[in-house]
This record gives C-alpha cells, structure tokens and sequence, in this order.
DNA sequence: CGGACTATTCTGCATGACGCAGTACTGCGC
DNA sequence: GCGCAGTACTGCGTCATGCAGAATAGTCCG
C-alpha cells in the first residue's frame, strides 16, 4: 500500500546517493531524503543502514561536538561506499527500467 | 545486493501488471515476468504474492485441467485488481520518479 | 510396468529490511 | 527548573522474498 515496502533494498541506494553529494550526520540524511520526496523515511530506518552501510566498510565516520545540541555523527562515503554506489546505481537503472516498460506496457491501454 | 530486496512492494504491482494482459496460471506467470527481465523471481514468491492479491480480493480464479499434466490455476484481474493496478503504477512512477533523479544528480559527477 | 523427468501447485521456515515507540542527552527559551 | 528542538540509538513486531521440500499428473524410455 504504502512506500515502506517500496524501500525495502533501495532505502541502501539512497542514502549512498545523498552522502555522495556531502557528507552528513542521520539526523540530517533523513531530513535530506524527505526533502527530495521520500516523505515517509523512517529515522530509525535511516540510522540501521547508516549502520549497515558502516558495518560493509562502504562508510567512515567522525564526530562533529556541536555547541548548539548534541554531537553530531557524521558519516563520509569511501571508496568502497563510491564503488557501492555505483553498482547500485545501475542495477537500480536496469530493475527500475524493467519494471517501468512491464507497468507501462500493461496500463497503457488501460483506463 | 541481488533484486530480492528491490522486489519487496513490487512483486504485487509486477504480477498485476503481467494478469492486466492475459490471465495466467503461477507458473506461467514467473515465466512471463522471467522473460520480461525480473529473471530472479522464485516461483514461491509468486505463489505468496497471488494468494494475497487473490485474498484481497483483487484477483479471481478458475481450474483449468491440462493434458499436459496437472491442472492449471488461473488468476484473472477483476475491477478491484484494475484500480490496484492503477494506483500502484502511479506510486511506483512517482517512486521511481524520484529515486531515479537522486541517483542520477549523485552519480552524474562520479566516474 | 518401473523410473525419470517435466509441468504445476503449495507450505514451512529462515532471513532481513523498515519503522513504531521508547530512551537518552544537550542546549535554548521562558 | 520545564519543556521543547536537535540528535543518536535500540528492541521488537511485521511482512515479503525465497530456499527446500512435498505432492500430483502426465510423458517418454527401456
């Protein structure tokens, strides 16, 4: 019904995508993920595949104290995360590619 | 890694897609979604995925005896599956709408 | 006829990702 | 001091995918 299962093997690729771009701490990945239209990510979503994604050796972290709130955890794409990314990337390009013509093919003549 | 977890949430919309075309029996659907690209598809997945839609009352089903060997079950899309259809595409479009623009803005700089 | 193999359906169990709800800690405003 | 926003983290439940296995019905081989 909703998108949650529609994350489920992609929530991986995005955040990758969104680190790609600067490096950024959970709290701030979520809110950067909603801002470019998955509105309904989870925090805790966010930070098990921080997690994860640390754990695979695809991140690096460092903490930034932060004098306005807690420490910050930032997290930082390597080159594993890079090469990760990447892969992902075109499997996502190709299952999405698959999918779109087998939806389009099948709605087109549909009202 | 593999497209299991990028089939999560999408197996429905691909199996409806597929019976938007043409009834068909599972295993005859895990072929036509195999030829159509999504070639990792465990027929056990389909058989879930069938027996949920069917009980959520988008499909209906009628035996069919083969000669070939034992009878065929086939599922059939009826108004409920349609609309399911119809909306699933347009959250999978949206979904795959921006997923795609975020990968590509973060891969397009990369190598 | 027995055995092997294909077509076809179905179930049990394990795995694993997402997310709700809750915890905790730090500054800031009142 | 109280509560609220920023920030991090975890436990547990839910649910979809899929491996492995079982069962039935025909066909082909010897």
């Amino acid at each position: 019904m909703d998108t949650s299962q529609l994350l489920k093997g992609v929530l991986d690729l995005a955040v990758l995508a969104v680190l790609r771009e600067e490096d950024g701490y959970g709290y701030d990945v979520v809110r950067r993920l909603r801002a470019a239209g998955l509105s309904e990510v989870g925090d805790a979503s966010v930070y098990g595949t921080l997690r994860r994604l640390y754990h695979a050796g695809a991140l690096t972290t460092y903490v930034v104290p932060s004098e306005e709130g807690p420490h910050r955890k930032y997290y930082s794409l390597n080159g594993t995360g890079r090469d990760l990314l990447r892969r992902s990337a075109k499997t996502w390009r190709e299952f999405a590619g698959v999918l779109t013509e087998l939806v389009d093919h099948a709605t087109k003549e549909a009202a």
